[in-house]
DNA sequence: TTTCCGCTAGACCAATCAGTCTAGCCCCCC
DNA sequence: GGGGGGCTAGACTGATTGGTCTAGCGGAAA
């Protein structure tokens, strides 16, 4: 088991889930290798900089495969009302099969950012933006499209935190079809 | 200084900052103790529960001293968008002022809650819950008031946290202006 | 004045923390 | 068929973790 191509994989495969569930400081490196079934020497030599690294990668890697999905939807003429409700939708039966232990990691991870952990701060400051970015490029209302996104965001990254903390899933569909009807009501007759 | 009224008050405070600043996890009972200048039988006397329990207590007594400030402002007529701005304001306020490192103290634990601290995922809940209630209790629309108000905060949080995350206070006020402005197009004549 | 007890005080503990370092495997190149 | 180096492997360290335990201060009651 030699150079092992997915060490770095599993690596960041086990990071992303367990900072889901716990967030960047609740979880020990030890508890990662263990995870990714990886000695201690394979992490430092994958990631130099140690936690904070391995943090920024699975925050990238979430990133990026969050941005590829939306740009595929968008592509394929989704409205931001499907997406958005497919969002809530995935993710809510996501915290049902995981009995909201796993949350949303960008999310989690940015509740709890310190002067410490700068380059991860600089990480998640750069997906939240790529996203509002991707979301507010196809907006009927260019004036107000990067304030829309932004809000979409915020709506959807709290109402899955309190939906885990409340340990009832549904709540976040129900907020995000309130979230879109109430667009629609505002919107009656797309430009 | 013996019997020392203060003693538990100071823990709770220093508390409430440490743990806003810093997640559930991030915080050390020492760096709590050293803040609130008191020892470590002294936590443990008055929150026999150790960390958890001090993190209850600190949770609990935010919750009321801003369900108390609801209150205030729905008894004293204020409007619902009133109220969301004013917390915005004050709150980006705050972040210009702790230069982004004081957030939310329920929403940064609630993003890491754990189901080794039961107790305290209850009493996030909890909050919530009464401050839910307490919002939807002046709503125009009874049937939606409980799905609004949960939507309201969600927005709140989520703003708060990405506006920590972005190092931009303003951000907070911009969403929430956005936040009613959209409601205040849905509903032209108040019923 | 003496007893009592709520509370402060901090030494102490095993466990865990993030991180460093050396040893050595094994593929690839020469 | 020897190196060389990317990578795995895990022992090890000093600091810190949450928590327990005993000692003793000092005001209130008798």
């Amino acid at each position: 088991m030699t150079p092992d191509p997915s060490a770095r994989a599993r690596l960041i495969a086990s990071a992303v889930q367990l900072f889901q569930a716990k967030g960047y400081a609740g979880v020990g490196i030890a508890e990662i290798l263990a995870a990714a079934h990886a000695p201690k020497g394979c992490l430092y030599h994958h990631f130099p900089l140690g936690k904070e690294g391995l943090a920024v990668a699975a925050v990238e890697a979430i990133a990026e495969e969050i941005d590829r999905h939306l740009q595929a939807q968008l592509e394929a003429g989704a409205t931001q009302a499907a997406i958005i409700l497919g969002i809530a939708t995935a993710t809510a039966a996501w915290l049902t099969k995981t009995h909201c232990q796993q949350g949303a990691l960008i999310g989690t991870i940015a509740a709890s950012l310190t002067p410490e952990t700068p380059d991860l701060r600089a990480a998640v400051a750069t997906a939240y933006a790529r996203w509002r970015t991707r979301f507010a490029a196809t907006s009927k209302h260019p004036e107000t499209a990067e304030g829309d996104a932004h809000a979409t965001l915020c709506m959807l990254e709290g109402a899955i935190i309190m939906a885990r903390a409340a340990e009832q899933p549904e709540l976040l569909v129900k907020t995000a079809r309130a979230w879109v009807e109430n667009r629609m009501a505002r919107e009656p007759t797309p430009a």
